[in-house]
DNA sequence: TAATTTTGTGTTACCGGTAACCGAAAGCGC
DNA sequence: GCGCTTTCGGTTACCGGTAACACAAAATTA
C-alpha cells in the first residue's frame, strides 16, 4: 500500500511536506505542491485514515444503532442519515439491535473499538442508559433517535407520538367511533408509552370510556400473525356490546398484521372495523393510499440527527440538551370510515 | 481515552503483556491475566482499532456501496449483508450511489481511506470497472451484488434475470395475452439488458411480435409520474389493434409508477391490463398479495455476497471467480389476469 | 544435577500519519 | 547592506497497538 513516504521519496521532498500538501496547511510553494501532487496522482496514493485517527483522536466516523434497516421507516431515517453524515465528511457504520439488549450492548462495544466519533441510537429500552452511559465516560456524544428513555441528558430527535395518537384518535370520534381498540408496541419504549398516554388522554376529554380490555401489547416488528389474530379475537368475541369499532395499530407493521388478521377472521375494513397507525405504510401509499396514518419524517429524524450529534462531536457551541419533536403528518385515507 | 499502557500501569506489566492477555496469545500465568482483565474492567478499557489496524494491515470493515438503502429491496441486501458481516466479525460502512457515477467515485474513494478489507457493491453501470480496478489495484477485494458489469473478472451474486423474465412473461401468454410491452430500467445496467433478453426470446419463441414501440426505458428508482404517464399514454393510444393487454415493468418501483399512471388514465388492472413485474412489492404482500412478480433473494444476496468477500480477505484458498446466479420466485396473483 | 526445553514477560522498533519545533533562504524596510 | 520577518520545508517524537527478539525462571529430560 503506497504511503506518505513512497510520494516523499518519488517527489524528493519530506513525509511531512507531502502531509502539508495533503491538509493544505503550512506554507508550500507552488512548485513543490505540484511536485507533490503529481506523485501523489501517479503512484494513486490515498491517506489512511487510520493512521490519521492516531495521531488526531478523530475517525471522521458515525455509529448508527437502528432496530432493523430492513424496516421502511428505519431505512429512511438511515438513508437521512447517510446523506446527512457526508455532507459533513462523515463516514457511518450501521447496525441492526432487532430491539435486543444483548445484540445492541454488542454494537456499543463495535462502536467503542472503532472509536466512533459520535453515535446516533434508537435505544432498545430505558435500560440503554447503561450503554449510553459507557459512550459518554468514554466522551462519544450520542443522539437518540424516534425514542426517548429515562434519565437521558441530551439531544434527541423524535416525533410527537402525543399529539399523532391525540389526532388519530379524534379523526376516529369525529367520524363516531365510540369504542377504540389500541394495539400497542412494548410499553419500555417511550413511544408506546406516548402513544398510550395521547390514546387515554383523548378518550377522556371526549368522556369515552376505556376498557381494560382494549389496550393490547404486541411487539413493534416481529409481529406473529398468530398474536394479532388472537388479540383481534379476543377483541372482537369478548363482549358485542363493547366491541371495537376502530383500531388504533401502534406502527405500520402491527397495522399490517392487524389488517391481515381481520381479513382472515373475515372483517371488512374500513365497513366493519376502521383502522388507523402510526408511520408510512409504503410503497402502496403511492398507488392505492389506504391507510389513516399518522405520517413521520423519518428522513428528517435522520438527517437533524446528525447535524446536532456533528455539532457536539466538533465542539460548536450549544449550550444545552436540543429536545426536536417532529409532529406527524396525519392522512385520512381508505381503511377509516363513519359510523 | 484510556489505552494499553494505563492497564500496563495499573496492573504492574508491560504493555506487550496487556496485549498478550487481549488477544489469548503466548503464555501468560493465570494470576497475571487475572491481574490484567481486572485492570481492563476497572477502567472500561476497549481496543484502539485503529492502532490494531495501523499493524495488522486489516480494518475488519467491509464497505457496502448501494443505490438506495431506502429501497427495500437494497435495505434488505443491506441488512443480509450486515448480519452475516457481523457474525463474521467485520462492520459494515455504508453508501448510497443513486445510481450517480460521481457519487459512486466519491465513495470508492471514502472505502480507499478508510481502508476497508473488502467492498461490496451494486455498480450503476459498465463504467464502474474503473472503480473497481481501482480497489484491486489497493488489493481490496469487490464482490459485485445484484448485477454484472463488463470486463468484472471476480464473484458476484445476482438474480436471474433472464429466467425470471423468461417465466413471467411466459405466464403472461399461457393467461393468452399476445400484446406485451415492457417498461425496462436504463440499459447501462446488466439487469435491466438481461430482462430485456429474456422478454424478447420468449416472445419470438412463442411466435410473438415484438413491437418497437412496446419497449421504452425510465430510471429504476426516481420514477417521475409524468415519466410513466407518457410512456402508459403512448402505449396506450399508439395503435388500437396493437394495444398491450400486459405490461412487463422491471422493477417494483417501476410497476408502482405503471399502476399509479394506469389508474390516473382510467385503467383498471387487471381487468383492462395485467402487470407483472421484478421483485417483491412490500409490505403489501403480507395483507394484500396483489402483484405478480418475480420476487428475489435479496436477503441472500448480501449474505452470501459477505461470506464470498471475507474469503476472499482472509485469503481462504479460492480457486476462481464464482458466479451465482439466484433463481427469483414466480408468484403469481392479482394483478393478472387470462384474456 | 546438568542440560535442555518451556513458560512468562519485557524491550525495541515499527505501522502511517501529524504536531511541535527548528532553521535556512528569501523578502523587506530603512 | 544590516537586521527583522516571512516563507518554506526538514527533524523528531508520538498516537496505541503488536511483531520480533531477548532473556530469566521454572519445568522437564537425560
Amino acid at each position: 500500500m503506497v504511503t506518505i513516504y513512497d510520494i516523499a521519496k518519488k517527489a524528493n521532498v519530506s513525509p511531512m511536506t507531502v502531509s502539508r500538501v495533503i491538509n493544505n496547511s503550512g506554507n508550500i510553494k507552488i512548485t513543490t505542491r505540484e511536485k507533490v501532487e503529481k506523485a501523489i496522482k501517479d503512484l494513486g496514493y490515498v491517506p489512511n485514515s487510520a493512521a490519521r485517527s492516531l495521531t488526531s483522536n478523530k475517525t471522521k466516523t458515525l455509529g448508527l444503532i437502528l432496530t432493523d434497516i430492513a424496516n421502511p421507516f428505519f431505512s429512511k431515517i438511515a438513508r437521512g442519515a447517510e446523506d446527512a453524515a457526508v455532507e459533513l465528511g462523515y463516514r457511518v457504520l450501521i447496525a441492526n439491535t432487532d430491539e435486543d439488549f444483548e445484540k445492541e450492548n454488542t454494537y456499543i462495544d463495535m462502536m467503542l473499538s472503532a472509536r466512533v466519533d459520535g453515535v446516533l441510537i434508537a435505544p432498545t429500552s430505558d435500560k440503554t442508559i447503561a450503554q449510553i452511559n459507557r459512550l459518554k465516560q468514554h466522551n462519544i456524544p450520542v443522539v437518540l433517535l424516534d425514542r426517548t428513555i429515562k434519565d437521558f441528558a441530551g439531544d434527541y430527535v423524535i416525533g410527537d407520538s402525543y399529539e399523532g395518537s391525540r389526532k388519530l384518535i379524534e379523526h376516529l370520534i369525529n367520524y363516531g367511533h365510540k369504542n377504540i381498540a389500541l394495539i400497542n408496541g412494548p410499553s419500555n419504549v417511550s413511544t408506546a408509552r406516548d402513544r398510550q398516554r395521547g390514546y387515554l388522554e383523548t378518550l377522556k376529554l371526549n368522556d369515552l370510556p376505556v376498557h381494560e380490555h382494549y389496550i393490547s401489547e404486541i411487539d413493534f416488528k416481529n409481529v406473529q400473525s398468530g398474536d394479532a389474530k388472537n388479540i383481534i379475537q379476543h377483541l372482537m368475541n369478548h363482549n358485542k356490546e363493547k366491541r371495537p369499532t376502530a383500531i388504533f395499530a401502534a406502527n405500520n407493521f402491527i397495522a399490517i398484521s392487524v389488517i391481515q388478521a381481520l381479513k382472515e377472521l373475515g372483517f371488512h375494513v374500513p365497513q366493519d372495523i376502521s383502522v388507523v397507525c402510526f408511520d408510512e405504510v409504503e410503497p402502496v401509499v403511492y398507488f392505492d393510499p389506504f391507510f389513516t396514518v399518522a405520517a413521520q419524517p423519518a428522513n428528517q429524524f435522520g438527517r437533524i440527527g446528525v447535524q446536532y450529534l456533528v455539532e457536539r462531536v466538533e465542539e460548536k457551541k450549544v449550550e444545552k440538551e436540543r429536545r426536536i419533536i417532529l409532529p406527524p403528518d396525519i392522512h385520512i385515507r381508505k381503511s377509516t370510515s363513519k359510523i
